[in-house]
DNA sequence: TTCTGTGAACGGATTCACAGCA
DNA sequence: TGCTGTGAATCCGTTCACAGAA
């Protein structure tokens, strides 16, 4: 349980979430990993092994009990609180990603918003009015939130990867289309539709429809 | 060659090719497994054997020329065409979507906007008209694109994608937070940021920052 | 009987290490 | 000498299969 759980089981463990929260919608009270499964295309045993790193969640004979494995889901993702983000970039992405409001539902709240431009900063959007990038560093101090948007173009995208890791962010939702290498210990996810598109083509393209 | 190509190894194939693009702008001819490797983070034997599955594609003692290697990966993606993408759902992710002109930029058109809302069909965005999702199919059939987009609400989604499936859709760019199992031969890629937060929240949750 | 939890077996992806070519 | 291409070795995640609890 102290020892090394797979990033792969990490990266399930909110679908799993996810569909749990479905079902306790729908009023089921206990689920089975056959169950469970069965939504996810995922097999039972990956989910009694991915559960058993963690913890025996499940009554044999069963299943497990929704709500409680809900819970339990929370606290080892840690969703049983609110996390703060900066969003870097303010341009169509970064405003969108504002106007969004399936983070906030979900806990994460952004924080203060950066661009360079300064046509940009000053700006309010929403409740939040831009900062100047230059000030990135200062406010990071003094609110130090651990998670960090960046939504720049992609020339711009590893200095302020690099300036939010020096500030001491550990998390970055990256959706600039560049591969920067998150130093150790930084976590760090990418966005990028038109990666995932590129890689579909590759199965269409000799097919013929 | 003809051997069945892992889909991890396909998935980084577009990484790859990002970088090589890059690369080509900045003048490089000629890149060794070493040197691309160490730009994404990625083990120069990895490279080597990725690239192996489909040809041999560089010189030893030298590397692989830029301009080459990218032709190569732009001919096995297929990316050396042009794509036509059909998008269901025109709420505000879907017009985020819509004015993103990195799709274009790329190869990737959409040629067709739907939604389900009566308030919303007939409505131009940019040069596309929205239509009733009821027609979904019978547009399809006269069009026949490859791919679609889904970005509806979740309880929508699983729906949307049966219909695109049913159409001879073999490839979906899924903005919707489900875990919709995609038929044997349609490919699947889930756009998810919250869940990419979610489970970057199991690494900060107890660390003392 | 049913379904969990888990060691063992398996399989697939990554890395190693080296032969071979420039 | 430098770097590719690739079988072999290794590592790691998934699946199997079964003991054990309800």
């Amino acid at each position: 349980m102290v020892l090394e759980v797979p990033q792969v089981v990490v990266n399930r463990l909110p679908i799993y979430y996810r569909t749990l929260i479905a079902l306790e919608g729908q009023g089921k009270e206990v689920v089975s990993s056959q169950e469970l499964g069965f939504f996810l295309g995922i097999t039972p045993a990956q989910i009694r092994k991915d559960l058993s790193y963690f913890g025996r969640f499940g009554k044999q004979g069963r299943g497990y009990n929704v709500r409680r494995l809900i819970e339990h889901l929370r606290g080892i993702l840690g969703l049983d609180r609110q996390w703060s983000l900066v969003l870097v970039g303010v341009g169509k992405l970064g405003r969108a990603i504002l106007g969004y409001n399936g983070f906030a539902r979900q806990g994460f709240n952004v924080v203060a918003a950066f661009d360079k431009d300064p046509e940009m900063v000053g700006q309010c959007i929403g409740p939040l009015q831009v900062q100047d990038i230059a000030g990135l560093s200062d406010t990071l101090r003094s609110i130090s939130p651990r998670i960090g948007i960046v939504a720049v173009p992609a020339p711009d995208a590893p200095e302020v990867i690099d300036t939010l890791v020096a500030c001491g962010i550990r998390a970055i939702l990256n959706y600039a289309p560049v591969e920067a290498k998150a130093p150790e210990g930084v976590q760090m996810r990418n966005i990028d539709p038109v990666l995932a598109l590129q890689s579909m083509t590759y199965y269409l393209k000799d097919r013929v429809s």
